[in-house]
DNA sequence: CGTGATCCTGACCGTTTGGTCAAACTCTTT
DNA sequence: AAAGAGTTTGACCAAACGGTCAGGATCACG
């Protein structure tokens, strides 16, 4: 019934198959196309029992975005005004794509909410998220004036290494149909190219 | 009942509205999340009716998938080996970014597809884009290898490019809350720093 | 003007879906 | 072992949904 903290065994085992078996389906189908009965037998349980534990589907949809946005924030987080700033942005974006293919599941979520406009997440948005953004913005905007890397607008700087690597993960199907990779060979050379890209475009003139 | 070819100005008439209508409800809520009431309101025409023009929900999607498939490669059809190889390259990023800021339905139509694992396109995908991408990609290999633009592998530099312009579509409502940007003003800055980017990633050395 | 084709609608149907509930089962604690 | 908290379930419900159908309205055309 409070499902935000854990109190028992049963409670803390139950309810990580729920969000796991929740993070499955949702990132397949969308909210609106995910079902209760889906989530409940891929998390081994009944559609009542598993509504035992959430309010109902928004509640463990919401507990699955919240969850998330912090753990996928993290590598922006670590870019950090110590080490080289090329060597920065670029080791940034390559964390991205190693996320987008270790976690795939978690960057459809998120792409999935904010196509259908982000209902449940505008608010992290348009707060935290921001907050982030606009300070490493700034870290980055430093590094241009110091002439440390080339003069790009820090914020569509942000965006593309974000466009670029979680293309790998949300587009995943649309990759496959054109490589036809074997298992995850591709992503190689997806960050072999990223890198060539963002050091190219970054390395002061 | 065909609607496939209009025969009639009415069946036109509703026929298109319908797609208008459909493409709308499609790209914000997905297949799944759009219902058959909310575009026949949309369209301005009852339930029944919009079944007589399209046998069902599939039908209307499907028809929308494929007639939009063509025009939104029509800017990587239209890559050629004439001008400067940079020049084009960038020019298809700036073109495309245009389609993400005049379509973005359309966009977010496919993203949603691509994000379900493409159920109704993956032969599409498989086959004539696949072919259309191995083709431009050789043209993009042919000038690398003529050390006319910088050695990068041509397949992932068309997937950045996709992915860095339909960004600006696809994760609108995301671009909005971090820049809550007037209008369309910063699609220019973005245009700017994807030339930038382009344009220093692939002059040769 | 009449007639056949086309277009449109209200009423209806079966299924799916999110969610409820009372009752039963199980686990922990004393 | 008793008691109470915590857990699970089958049966059930109302709403939403995709789709059908018979019949009526309207249109194009000879």
């Amino acid at each position: 019934m409070v499902a935000a903290v854990p109190r028992t065994r049963i409670q803390e085992k139950n309810i990580a198959a729920i969000l796991d078996a929740a993070l499955d389906v949702f990132s397949q189908a969308g909210f609106r196309g995910a079902t209760l009965d889906q989530i409940a037998r891929a998390a081994g349980l009944s559609k009542p029992n598993l509504l035992y534990y959430f309010a109902n589907k928004k509640a463990i949809h919401v507990a699955l975005l919240s969850g998330l946005l912090d753990s996928w924030l993290d590598p922006l987080r670590a870019l950090d005004g110590a080490g080289d700033p090329v060597d920065e942005i670029v080791g940034y974006a390559l964390r991205k794509l190693d996320m987008a293919r270790d976690l795939p599941r978690e960057s459809r979520l998120f792409a999935n909410e904010i196509l259908q406009g982000a209902p449940r997440i505008l608010d992290m948005i348009e707060g935290p998220l921001r907050t982030l953004v606009d300070e490493k913005a700034a870290l980055i905007a430093g590094w241009a004036s110091a002439g440390r890397i080339a003069r790009v607008d820090p914020h569509h700087l942000i965006f593309s290494i974000w466009a670029t690597t979680q293309h790998y993960a949300d587009f995943d199907v649309q990759v496959r149909g054109i490589l036809a990779p074997t298992g995850d060979a591709h992503f190689k050379e997806a960050g072999q190219f990223l890198e060539h890209l963002y050091r190219r475009a970054l390395t002061p003139a």
